[in-house]
DNA sequence: ATTATCTATAGATCTATAGATAATGC
DNA sequence: ATTATCTATAGATCTATAGATAATGC
């Protein structure tokens, strides 16, 4: 519980095997990420992940009250880099459907990047409404950002006129959609991602428009922005060139 | 394992509660199906199915060798549809785009029309390579005819240049995608097929073509064609008005 | 005699708790 | 004394099998 800027000694009995870490909490999350993505997050016992990470199947217990609290803390973090991102595209001076291109291209790529399957976080979470509480709402304001996204781009002419609550969920399911075919495969995924940007904003542009103009300009501002967009919520990726 | 035709008699112990059935197997199917959709198929068991179609658990391996073979006889049903619907629609004089809106929305609707979701069936089908060879066999295909579709397209210049097989995934994960969402909202189904199919033909066609004309070539030929797309594959389903 | 079911149960997990124990810190 | 681990285990499943049994059919 106390700060974990350096590599703090820690007290208590020692592990049988492996090596003692800070605190472990950081890494049982990415380990469970990474099995939930290898097994499925059912079949993702205590003990896998406990031997994943070096300790005792009961030692688990120490840091999270029950199995139920290690997925929610991962469903937790699922709407996170999302929203993070469009935060960011918004505040850019870019077009809408630069805008929208680039957020497209980002929201799968991140996808991609995560280690488990998005899909299965939202059954999981849909099961469990209350429980969740915060997951959906976090949910709901990444709906309205993109829908607002997309009105502005209407209003502006950018965008042929469409349903923009139905257009929104439908853009989300797309790139969720392609997580399940790249996910953890970094170059193909950034290749897909720019397809399926390409293919939202050529579906969306209004007559007149060309998509050619759009990814020019949505590449150039994305390199003028500050920050090559950092995945750090993700250590176990490498870099991709 | 005799013809099914008549509602036959069948001897054998009489079930301790619950209505006796002709060859309970495709019940026990279907149950699964809905299952499946329901809890998640790891999470269901052979108990609950069981209880669902009112045999006892241990009758199921009257039926059934072993759980794994029920989830397999569903997994291969997943593929079926598309391929069917795919294939009927390519005999169509309908120009490409129109085939593409009409394989698209049905496509959707389909696959929102599966009692389970059809993403879990492709991570438990990837798990284990050869064990569903037949599986991804069919996948292989179904991937072949719609990227030759688009070339045909391009070639006719009704598309736009795109890569054929990039954007034949990308679609097929939209489709997919959006089967998180709407599965079993048969109306909402429908609204966002339609939205699916109109972003992905619109972000396809060639500059100088109307999604409308194709969106009017694409409902009219749907109509014209003899059967109405029956959707008998999934008994449960209701038919949408 | 054959069939389709049932009851009972072995064997394998899996979660979560109780309580012991080996470190460090005071 | 506190902390972080361990060992052991209760209790709850879940799959799959063995073997009994209540029907029908011959």
């Amino acid at each position: 519980m106390s700060t974990p800027t350096e590599p703090r000694r820690r007290t208590g009995r020692p592990r049988r095997r492996g090596q003692p870490v800070g605190d472990p909490t950081a890494e049982i999350l990415a380990a469970a990420g990474r099995l939930f993505g290898e097994l499925g997050i059912e079949a993702t016992t205590m003990s896998r992940l406990a031997a994943e990470v070096g300790l005792g199947q009961s030692s688990l217990y120490y840091y999270f009250r029950s199995r139920e609290e290690v997925v929610a803390a991962l469903v937790a973090e699922a709407n996170v880099v999302p929203l993070a991102l469009i935060d960011r595209i918004s505040q850019t001076g870019a077009s809408t459907a630069a805008k929208l291109h680039r957020f497209v291209q980002g929201d799968v790529e991140a996808l991609c990047a995560l280690p488990f399957d998005i899909n299965e976080i939202h059954r999981i979470a849909g099961r469990e409404q209350e429980r969740f509480a915060r997951y959906w709402e976090e949910r709901a304001k990444l709906e309205r950002r993109l829908a607002s996204l997309l009105k502005d781009g209407m209003a502006a002419g950018q965008l042929r006129p469409v349903d923009a609550r139905l257009t929104t969920l439908t853009i989300l399911a797309n790139d969720e959609g392609t997580q399940n075919w790249y996910r953890l495969k970094p170059r193909r995924a950034r290749e897909a991602a720019i397809a399926v940007a390409d293919l939202t904003v050529a579906g969306l542009l209004a007559p007149g428009h060309s998509l050619e103009d759009v990814r020019d300009e949505s590449f150039r501002s994305s390199i003028e922005t500050v920050t090559p967009r950092s995945r750090s919520g993700n250590k176990e990726e490498t870099a991709r060139p």
